[in-house]
DNA sequence: ATCCCGAGGG
DNA sequence: CCCTCTGGAT
């Protein structure tokens, strides 16, 4: 795919939805850390009710600790997966404060050592909180990327690095949303509405009356 | 490749 | 009822 294609694919993206956020609620780059941490494998949404229960108790990392791993479980268990991000989460507080005086570190060694926060998590804690150019490729991400023609490779990593090439500057900080976006509501995994889609006439996807 | 695992939507 | 939701660790 060429520059041009992109930077028109992402003009439209851009029309349709003019400023993207991630809908996860925070005030601190702890509260983001953790909100991200417990946002695997589940709705903003849901991550939104739990941190709002726990929050006011605890958006400190010495604050859980102190809370204790049983109170935590309690507050975060609307979350799937619930037993294993408390548990994540609670050695990454002890981590914080033994390894990094309490605060969110900025670097991508010292996040994805932190239990619970891999490649993708620590993508988005250094663009959101650190501003870094970063790009969190998750399953939508990937397969639209892969789709259209973006950005074509066999894992994440080479599809981030495609990205952060290749993405138009302007459009590099939002690209993010517009894929997940694009992901989750037109190129769906199973049966992508080409039909309805808005770059359809830009995209690589060639087997699409199988899927359709 | 498999486990973790609740809520919300179709 | 079945599926997915901005994954990570083993």
């Amino acid at each position: 795919m060429n520059a041009q294609k992109r930077h028109e694919i992402f003009t439209r993206l851009q029309a349709e939805n003019p400023h993207p956020t991630t809908e996860l609620n925070w005030n601190t780059p702890f509260e983001l850390l953790a909100a991200v941490l417990l946002s695997a494998q589940a709705t903003d949404v849901g991550v939104n009710k739990a941190t709002a229960r726990l929050y006011p108790v605890a958006n400190t990392p010495q604050a859980i600790i102190d809370l204790g791993i049983d109170e935590l479980k309690a507050h975060i268990k609307t979350i799937g997966l619930y037993n294993t991000k408390a548990e994540n989460l609670m050695k990454t507080c002890h981590m914080l404060v033994d390894l990094h005086g309490g605060e969110v570190p900025g670097t991508r060694q010292a996040l994805e050592a932190l239990p619970g926060v891999g490649r993708k998590t620590a993508n988005v804690i250094l663009n959101t909180a650190f501003g870094q150019p970063t790009m969190a490729v998750d399953t939508h991400i990937f397969r639209v990327s892969n789709r259209t023609g973006i950005a074509k490779g066999k894992d994440v990593v080479e599809v981030e690095q495609k990205l952060l090439r290749h993405v138009p500057k302007a459009f590099l900080h939002d690209a993010h949303h517009w894929l997940i976006l694009h992901g989750r509501y037109t190129c769906i995994a199973r049966k992508p509405r080409c039909g309805s889609c808005i770059i359809e006439d830009l995209c690589d996807y060639k087997d699409k009356t199988e899927l359709a």
